[in-house]
DNA sequence: CTGAAAGCGCTTACAG
DNA sequence: CTGAAAGCGCTTACAG
């Protein structure tokens, strides 16, 4: 069954040279629209090239001039196929982003090297590793590595992690989490005059729901509300684990606060499930926000009231700040975007408006 | 700003070396586990290669061994940031076969080359070009190039398609498009008892929309059941062509058939908001199906009678397939995959069964 | 079991 | 403007 043809063995740069009877120098330099080559020697280079459908190995090339033009990006891949029920929202925001930083390095000719990680598997770092020494260098989604392996890592690769920690020799991206629950909490607050509030929060090792809860207090008290936290209120990010920190509340003979933030959209939309389970109306009993604005949001009854981050413009801009660092090398260290307060309904509110937020 | 240290001019295999007091070819070796080094041999350049945090360089492998472990993807990026919007859905639809393909490399210690074409941009042919050089098979998503032109790139590159149709030297993986309309005109004409059905389609130069039109008219027929179709049922798989259907067919006066299929859930998706506009019920008045199954279907109102194509799936196959390809060479060239009927309400059903299909 | 050396396919000073 | 040649960092027969 396989084609008898075999134009495998692939031709070089010599095949090519010798076609149009010049260097393989020439060669090189009017594929790479180096030097000032005759217009004679260019097209009789251009047409073998042609004729033969060449196109230059990147490996060689890479060897060659020390640039890849690839940026590696790793991820976590969720376990087993849940992507194909609830899950899938926390997995297209990866996406999102990706597709930010693929934009960003089609700009200068990049290539993304896409690598996903397992919960469980064990040989991550060789993996990243082996990542690392097919790019020019590393974006890091949440959560990949340790502080000290991210550390180790950059100091073998430029590297830019997003919604982590800036360390001495890496490069973080990350939204502006503590305006935005600040946006949140004002509005219930100020706006629906709620006077007392919850957050379930993330997973407990999350750099951005540390931030987020530390915002969540410090507005709430300032807005003078009964704030409720603690251990009863941990969620993970996910669906199930904002309805088990609604069902073990009420089953403890809880009694709920007026209004509850959530660390993400995705916890949310377990709260308001759990929530309707028990007979609870969102909004008219508690009002519930999310945090993310993922496609379905607007489609949850009640449409949630949530905090945008551009997700998009984050991969962007960590592949801006990449490719900056590789060029150049320096650059700041520390990359903050704003986000945008989405009003719909969960809060209370009836219209669509959205109220711009720095 | 840029750290003191500067562990860059990378350390090559040569520094490894010098440090075990070892050969390069005895780092190499016990790098990549090949040969019997004594023990004391492989502990050296184990804790040379660990204090130096040495990670070898993926071009000069690549180079040396002649593979990459590397596969192209390519695929259509929208214009603008309609992503933010309605249309994240078709967008959700590539990454997840893309996920799959990540799935099926992560097995084969593949990793993915990512990048997207415009529907505008200009040198398409030479970007695929560049990826081709930087990997060892490509992987390119529905509607990248023409015939010819995925036949010439294949004489360079062990190439596979989704959604298309094989060419002698390319293969393609796709789904069995046929099957799932006839599951969905079978259930509407002969469980439902609608006599009349029209098929609201997606750009008229798709394969996959191709297949699921003729299997539509066909089964239809066959059913007995009277058909609308034509020019003024074409679509072209977005929530907004759908929409458009809708409306032109109903200021023209037309009366709409008992049930409608549509090309895909983004149509479908278009067609029953413009249904709502106009006060037409779905299913009472018109029971409408899609295809796909996206995220969003289970969330519509009603919930979306669809066919479900095994995307994730669709990604793992073509990648395997194409490491195949890559490693043996030869191989099937068509290859179908099989879909699921996927009943909600939008049809007048009111349970949630799910009908196994073939 | 281990080392010296050739070779992978390019790019880029360096001469001419 | 163009060619001969070195070198990029590995892998892999080939000797020993």
């Amino acid at each position: 069954m396989s084609a008898p043809k075999k134009p495998k063995e692939s031709l070089t740069i010599y095949d090519v040279a010798k076609r149009a009877g010049v260097s393989i120098a020439s060669v090189s330099r009017v594929l790479n629209g180096l030097g000032t080559p005759r217009a004679d020697t260019r097209d009789r280079v251009m047409q073998a090239v042609r004729e033969l459908s060449f196109v230059p190995d990147g490996a060689a090339r890479a060897l060659s001039n020390g640039l890849k033009e690839v940026v590696g990006v790793v991820f976590r891949r969720e376990s087993g196929e849940t992507y194909l029920e609830g899950e899938d929202e926390s997995f297209l925001f990866i996406d999102v982003i990706n597709r930010g930083i693929e934009t960003g390095a089609q700009r200068h000719g990049f290539d993304l090297l896409i690598s996903s990680v397992g919960f469980n598997d064990d040989n991550v770092a060789q993996r990243i590793g082996a990542l690392a020494g097919k790019s020019d260098g590393l974006i890091l989604h949440d959560r990949m590595l340790s502080a000290v392996g991210i550390a180790r890592l950059a100091d073998m690769v430029p590297v830019v992690t997003l919604a982590g920690s800036p360390t001495p020799a890496s490069i973080n991206v990350r939204c502006d989490n503590e305006s935005g629950i600040r946006m949140l909490v004002r509005h219930l607050a100020n706006d629906h005059g709620y006077r007392s509030l919850g957050y379930v929060s993330g997973r407990s090792d999350s750099p951005d729901n540390k931030t987020r809860q530390r915002a969540f207090e410090s507005e709430a008290a300032a807005a003078g509300a009964d704030i409720e936290t603690g251990p009863a209120w941990q969620g993970n990010y996910s669906a199930a684990g904002g309805a088990n920190v609604i069902e073990s509340l009420l089953d403890a003979g809880k009694k709920l606060p007026r209004a509850v933030l959530c660390a993400n959209d995705q916890t949310a939309l377990g709260v308001i499930h759990a929530l309707g389970q028990r007979g609870i109306r969102v909004p008219q009993d508690v009002a519930i926000t999310g945090f993310d604005d993922v496609p379905v949001a607007r489609h949850l009854h009640p449409p949630l009231t949530t905090v945008r981050q551009p997700m998009h413009e984050l991969g962007a801009t960590a592949f801006e700040v990449l490719y900056r660092r590789i060029s150049l090398g320096g650059g700041q260290r520390d990359i903050v975007l704003p986000v945008q307060l989405v009003v719909r309904e969960s809060c209370g509110c009836t219209g669509g408006a959205v109220k711009d937020g720095g």
